[in-house]
DNA sequence: AATCAGTGCAACCGCCGGTCT
DNA sequence: GAGACCGGCGGTTGCACTGAT
């Protein structure tokens, strides 16, 4: 596809002759230069220093989704589809939580592709489940979204998997911490480094995968899928459960 | 070849919460 | 404590591209 720099010149000047619209090739290395020696602060001051004729919060929307190190360009993989999926099934439209899970991807290409791709064909968790179940035997599924852990209709607990997801689950039950809240949740999880294995799309393993923890926690701690109110306050206590759970892994 | 509608995506906008003075 | 400032977020816009007619 051609670079939008080639294209339009989307916006012309702005208010107080500040330059909006695509930004080009001159611009582009002004900013990277700059933010190089000085670092990605302080946007406010950026333009005039760096003598771009753009406004901050411009130049920030430029380095945060186009020219900082690390973006991956490009097409959206199937295992990122599936990763986006998810997590919005879980979180719903907070795109920022979304790409720290997706390495390489920004909030607002996520948000993008959301948009013009996945909404349409609005696929959710069952969907998902049903794809891989038919796509590999070794790929667990996860559970149902509205499953309620405990319920009488759930199926016997037989899998490594299983077994860890339902002591990560007991666990959470035990210990469970009232302050905890959906983005303290996912800080706990590491950023993964290769959403195929790292994300749970390979569940054959003894120790609580990423999607167990996830499906726990939507299980048990998200007010919309019915999860309890929990009265406790040790916060600490789950810090140290997963510093442990880390060594392990 | 011309026109039109749909699509993809970079960029902008308004709002909000945190920090500083 | 109040107001100003700033960064970050999600929603929306606008335009080039593409395919259909």
């Amino acid at each position: 596809m051609m670079e939008r720099n080639e294209r339009s010149e989307r916006g012309g000047k702005g208010k107080g002759n500040v330059q909006r619209g695509t930004w080009t090739a001159e611009e582009d290395i002004k900013l990277v230069s700059y933010v190089k020696a000085h670092g990605d602060k302080k946007w406010r001051e950026l333009p005039a220093k760096s003598g771009l004729n753009r406004c901050g919060r411009s130049c920030r929307l430029r380095w945060l989704n186009y020219l900082r190190p690390g973006i991956k360009r490009g097409n959206i993989s199937e295992d990122e589809e599936h990763l986006i999926i998810r997590l919005h099934n879980l979180l719903g439209n907070r795109w920022s939580i979304i790409a720290g899970r997706i390495p390489g991807r920004t909030d607002n290409e996520i948000k993008n592709h959301w948009n013009t791709h996945l909404s349409k064909r609005s696929l959710s968790i069952d969907d998902l489940n049903r794809k891989q179940t038919h796509s590999s035997d070794n790929v667990s599924a996860l559970p149902p979204a509205q499953t309620a852990p405990g319920s009488s209709t759930e199926p016997p607990v037989s899998t490594p998997a299983e077994q860890a997801r339902d002591s990560w689950s007991s666990w959470i039950l035990e210990n469970a911490v009232s302050e905890l809240d959906t983005e303290q949740f996912f800080s706990f999880l590491p950023v993964s480094d290769s959403v195929g294995t790292d994300f749970g799309l390979d569940l054959d393993f003894g120790f609580p995968c990423h999607d167990s923890k996830f499906e726990v926690y939507r299980e048990c701690l998200d007010p919309q899928i019915g999860g309890e109110a929990f009265e406790s306050e040790d916060l600490e206590q789950l810090l140290d459960f997963q510093a442990k759970l880390l060594d392990t892994e």
